[in-house]
DNA sequence: AGGCGAAGTTCCTTGAAGGAACCCCGAATG
DNA sequence: CATTCGGGGTTCCTTCAAGGAACTTCGCCT
């Protein structure tokens, strides 16, 4: 399968996708972020090729998503996520969200969060930056923004 | 390439990703959310093959987050999101909060999103349903919920 | 009757994912 | 000192999805 580069599109959606739009690169990414952060862990727990996760993981780091860390003095890694990857798991946040609500089925969500500040079982709910109501998907008006293609 | 179906894991990210998780869904979805609609619209500012979108479209169908509508007498149609997909599009309102961050570059933003209910260009902000304070990655902990795997 | 244009479909090529086996390195063990 | 062990990969072959161009279908329009 040859694919397609989205990078050099002048959209941030096809950008971001040349980061983690990959097979498997998201479930990676929750994998780090939940605590599994080494090789083994991973792999074992996605049941994924272990060359494709060489590549996955190598592409996080490359991009500055995850950061490969030495545990021992023996040649031991972990992954774990950079500021720029920890923003992202905001995106996993909303997707667990859209998950729960239209894929669940009867059994209800498979994991619950609990926000910290507050001490409840909550979920993320979008708000605008500015005014802070909500902000959903036809709340807004799209306007070319500085880096618009020439 | 064969690939693995995500679907039967026990996790939201992992359901959500059989649904937009292939190569262009979620260029697909944007096209349609910001208004282009019909085939050869899409086809054409995507560049994508045209046997993969006819795929994307068809399993985006299936999976109710767009519905196809006759727009002529013709055998002619439109590609709409349904209430299932336009609640998808915040997943990509997120993905280009983050892709503006940390890939836009020095030409900044190449898109600007105002929000109407303010008339402020702003971004979107991930705020707990409960209490409404800002709930990133690191402010929430997982437990296991009602459908965890047995 | 002939042409057109939207919306696909067919078919061949290329290359990425699956998967199993293998390798390397340092530590611990006999 | 040789041997095993376990983490973290690498190699290699197979299979199947994406790329891409050509072709088809259907109803309107001249």
């Amino acid at each position: 399968m040859q694919r397609t580069q989205f990078g050099d599109m002048s959209c941030s959606i096809a950008r971001t996708l040349d980061v983690i739009g990959e097979p498997w690169s998201p479930l990676v990414l929750r994998d780090v972020w939940v605590g599994m952060t080494r090789f083994e862990q991973i792999q074992s727990d996605l049941g994924i090729s272990r060359k494709v996760l060489t590549e996955r993981l190598h592409h996080l780091v490359e991009q500055g998503v995850l950061e490969r860390r030495p545990y021992d003095a023996r040649p031991r890694y972990e992954y774990h996520l950079t500021e720029k990857g920890t923003e992202l798991v905001e995106m996993l946040m909303v997707m667990v969200k859209w998950g729960d609500r239209w894929l669940a089925g009867p059994a209800g969500p498979p994991v619950l969060y609990r926000h910290r500040a507050c001490g409840e079982i909550a979920e993320v709910d979008p708000r605008c930056s500015s005014c802070g109501e909500p902000m959903h998907a036809d709340d807004v008006d799209l306007l070319p923004g500085p880096g618009a293609a020439g």
